[in-house]
DNA sequence: TTATCAGATGCCCCTTAGGGCAATTGTGCT
DNA sequence: AGCACAATTGCCCTAAGGGGCATCTGATAA
């Protein structure tokens, strides 16, 4: 109870941290079982969130997800009153790369295994559970999730950036990263080789970029 | 019977043709299992290749691979007589990208699923198996193997062609793609700006691209 | 010993790239 | 009407890229 109490008093900024390193999302109906993975992630120096239900997870995790950044995952028993690990699955389906799940089952059948890991589980762990291995396994999917997150965000920056350049601007730009020369594109687009010059120079500002190595990278990446 | 010995005796040509289309190596013990996959595979256009056990697939699935090309896929039960599927599957670990293995299994315990998946399985359907889902597994298992084989392809090519690079013209060619110009390389390098243009030229004839931006596309997909 | 090849350079020439400066035109917003 | 901004273009100048031709050296293969 001591425990759980000074858990639940975080300080923010012991929160964010803890949200840095890696945030498990545990959900599972027995309290007990929840403290338990509470104290484990505790000392792990990940931050916890423990819900007893899919329908309290769904309905409490946007907000914490809101105000919490940081690589994720869930780690979720199969069997739960109401809502089952696997159909909570298939409600999250499109957030699973950013937060893998993380299956715990005791008394599963091969078919929700089977299920779990169709639907793009990252892993199914079956009880009793070897601590280590579910640290492991945990690791590796915070690890994942990060690596998927920073992956999204440059994406993200990136279309934001393009969306900022003008038509004419990614026109040259394409032809550019099609390998034609200035002189080539100003013939295709019929427009003087100034203009192209203008175009190119605008557009690898905006990009941030200086040399066209930079922009060929940029654009292998994002797809501009 | 009449079937067998006609697929057995499929001309050299039309096996080649099968094979590229994909070639399902089937494991199982049970004859009459193999001859059924066997006559499903053939009318989907497939090369199958039968095997009765683990050990006569190690012992036959290089010759059989060495003369044959195409995307592939394993289709192994996962209780065998002798050596295992699970087991199987560690043998030939590291062939797995290229040849995604499908489990069947029919009285198999959740430890066996989770396994099979953890040791990078591609698929594991229970019996009863649907005949349209084998199809439509084996179809994407081809797929994925198609691409891998692929990438793989390019990238061997891509690396022997670097391995006819001198150390110069590497060196050279390392320092444009860090976006640097030829000035800054010759001064890098401390050899005349002359001599970095003629390493550069031959670099770039040997690589066979013709422009910057396919230089730098070939880096960022098997670095150079 | 001689032929061959990578490495290195100098000279020279032409094409491209990058950009400053200035001017025009059209459009949407205040 | 007036401003801001995108699109265009011309003129001009410097720097960088591409490449032909020729030379020279050192190492290696025949």
């Amino acid at each position: 109870m001591t425990n759980v109490k000074k858990l639940r008093t975080l300080s923010q900024v012991e929160e964010a941290e803890r949200a840095n390193q890696g945030i498990v999302f545990v959900l599972d109906d027995d309290p007990g079982i929840r403290t338990a993975y509470y104290r484990l992630f505790e000392l792990e120096g990940y931050l916890c969130l423990p819900y007893e239900s899919s329908e309290a997870f769904l309905l409490r995790f946007e907000e914490a997800s809101g105000h919490l950044s940081g690589p994720r995952c869930l780690l979720c028993d199969v069997s739960l009153p109401g809502m089952s690990g696997l159909e909570l699955q298939r409600e999250i389906r499109d957030q699973q790369a950013a937060m893998p799940i993380i299956f715990i089952s005791g008394a599963s059948s091969e078919v929700e295994v089977v299920e779990a890991y169709k639907e793009g589980g990252h892993a199914f762990l079956l009880k009793p559970v070897d601590i280590d291995e579910l640290l492991d396994t945990v690791s590796v999917a915070l690890a994942l999730s990060k690596s998927r997150q920073c992956e999204q965000r440059e994406l993200e920056t990136l279309k934001a950036i393009v969306t900022q350049l003008t038509d004419r601007e990614k026109a040259v730009i394409r032809l550019v990263l099609n390998g034609l020369t200035n002189p080539q594109i100003s013939e295709r687009l019929h427009i003087a080789l100034r203009t192209v010059k203008v175009h190119r120079q605008h557009a690898m500002e905006k990009l941030g970029v200086s040399n066209l190595v930079e922009l060929t990278r940029l654009d292998e990446r994002g797809g501009i």
